[in-house]
DNA sequence: CCAATCTGTTCCACATTGTGGGACGACGTC
DNA sequence: GACGTCGTCCCACAATGTGGAACAGATTGG
C-alpha cells in the first residue's frame, strides 16, 4: 500500500475543482467517482476549509487551499522579490524576462515583464505550463535538483515539439552535467521554432521549491551578436541575488 | 460520520507543515498521530504532489499546493489588480490602504500601501491574521455573506480586543444589517486603541472567496474632519471597481 | 398542477482499507 | 563499536470508509 485511497480521491476531488466551481454530480462525472462518495470526501474537505460551498450549492476551492498556498510562498512574495532583477535583465537585453515555477513535470510561468519599446515579442506565458524538458527553465531547475528527482522525470515518455527537442534520457542527463557546472541553460528551437531562451534556477527562502529565470527572444536576433556565455551567467547572477535576497526575509 | 479520518489527519499534517518543513519524528509530535502513520500519509501526500522531500529527508508543502494555490488565484492577481486603486485611495487620504482575505475566522492582509510622506502610520499587517469580529474588512464581508456562514461565524466565542469591541451575537447580527445596506464598515477603536478604519468587500472572479479593502489610520487624525459616509462610499466604490476588473479576465 | 428529472445528502450492511505497535536498516555521534 | 535517532516497512486486526439504494428538495415541462 503506497497511497491512501481517501486522500488520494480527495485530491482528485481538489484538482478537479480547481478547472472551476462544480456540483456533486459533475464532481462525481470527472473523477468517476460514485456520488455518496464524492458528497462525503466534500463534506470532509469542506471541514478542512479545503473547500466550500456558496450560495448556490456548488462547490469550489476554499480558503484552506489559499491559506497554504501563501504558507508556502509561492507566489506572491517571489515575483515581488524577483521583478526589479528581472526588469534590468529586459532592459539590458530588450527582451522578455519571466520567472518560472517548477510543477512536476512541466514549468509554469509565474510573470513576465516585456521591452514596452518592442514591437515584436514572444507572446506572454503567464499563468501556463508547458514541459519542463522543453524549456531552458526546466533544464535549469532539473540540473539543479537530486538524482532521484531526475530519474523519476526521465522516467516519463518526452514528447518532441520541434524537430530539434532532446527527448533521450542519456542525452539529458549529460545535458543535466553541463548545466549544472555553467550554471545556466539554453534552449534554441527545441520549444518552439524560432524562440531561444536562457535560464538559471533559483531556490526559495526555505532551499525547497525550485524557481528559475528566463530570457526569451525571436531566434532571428536573439541572442544575436551577444555572447551566450555572457548572458547566461548575467542570467545565472540574476539568479542567485533573487535567491540570496530571498533568503534574507 | 462526518469527516473522514485519513482526510483529515492528512490535512493536519499540511497545516502543520506550513509553519515549516519538518520531518516525520517531529510532525507525529505536532500532529500526536503515530509515527507509521505519519509516514504512510506523507507518502500519500507526496504522490499527490502536496509534499515533497528534498535531499536531507525533510518533508515541505510541495508544488501541488501552489498550483491549487494559483488556480484559486487568490493571492497573485487580486493584489495585482487592487494596488492601483489602493494607492489612489491612500493618496486621497493619506493614510495606509490594505486588501485582505477572509479565512475562516479570522481576516489575513494581503498587501499594504503605506503614505511615502507620512512619519506616523500604523504598522504594516501584511500577511497576518486577526480575528474578523475586530476589524471592519472582517465585519463587511461577513455582512455579505450566506446567513449560514453568519450563523456559523457567531457561534464562536467571540474575545474583546478592547474595551469597544463588539461581541454580542444579536448586536453584530444587527450591525450586519446596517453594514450590508451602507456597503461598507466602519470600525473606531475595537481591534486596537487609537487605530479606526473603514472597509468594504468585494468578490474575486469566481465570486467565491471573499476580499475587502480597506484604510486606516491612527485615530487621533482618522478620520478627523473628513465624513465618513463619504469616506465610507469612497472604499465601496474603489471595491467594486476592483471586483468588476477582477471579472473581466 | 402533478409527474418527471434533476439536484445533493443520508443510511447501513459489508469488507476493503487504513491503522499503529513494533521490527528494521541507515546514519551520525559519542 | 555501541548507542540514539532517524524514516520506512510489516502485518494482524478491526475500525474505517465504501457505494448502492432510498430519500428529500428544487426545477422543469407537459
Amino acid at each position: 500500500m503506497a497511497g491512501v485511497q481517501s486522500v488520494e480521491r480527495a485530491f482528485g476531488i481538489l484538482r478537479a475543482l480547481s478547472l472551476g466551481p462544480a456540483g456533486v454530480t459533475d464532481l462525481s462525472e470527472r473523477t468517476g467517482l460514485p456520488k455518496s462518495t464524492v458528497s462525503r470526501l466534500l463534506s470532509a474537505l469542506e471541514e478542512q476549509r479545503a473547500v466550500d460551498q456558496n450560495d448556490d450549492g456548488a462547490y469550489g476551492l476554499g480558503s484552506g487551499i489559499a491559506e497554504l498556498g501563501t504558507a508556502l510562498r509561492g507566489g506572491q512574495s517571489v515575483v515581488d522579490v524577483a521583478r526589479p532583477h528581472m526588469i534590468e535583465l529586459m532592459e539590458l537585453t530588450g527582451e522578455a524576462v519571466g520567472v518560472n515555477r517548477f510543477e512536476g513535470d512541466q514549468i509554469r510561468t509565474l510573470f513576465q515583464v516585456d521591452d514596452p519599446e518592442s514591437s515584436v515579442v514572444v507572446r506572454d506565458w503567464t499563468g501556463e505550463a508547458t514541459p519542463a524538458h522543453a524549456v531552458p527553465s526546466g533544464l535549469a531547475i532539473l540540473a539543479n535538483s537530486s538524482r532521484a528527482v531526475q530519474r523519476n522525470f526521465l522516467q516519463n515518455e518526452l514528447e518532441p515539439l520541434t524537430d530539434l527537442t532532446m527527448t533521450d534520457p542519456g542525452m539529458l542527463l549529460l545535458r543535466f552535467e553541463q548545466i549544472r557546472s555553467d550554471g545556466f541553460a539554453w534552449v534554441i528551437d527545441e520549444f518552439t521554432e524560432d524562440i531561444s531562451s536562457v535560464a538559471a534556477s533559483f531556490a526559495d527562502a526555505n532551499g525547497r521549491i525550485q524557481f528559475a529565470v528566463h530570457i526569451h527572444g525571436p531566434s532571428f536576433r536573439f541572442p544575436g551578436d551577444a555572447d551566450p556565455e555572457e548572458l547566461g551567467n548575467r542570467v545565472a547572477a540574476t539568479a542567485q541575488r533573487i535567491e540570496a535576497q530571498l533568503a534574507d526575509d
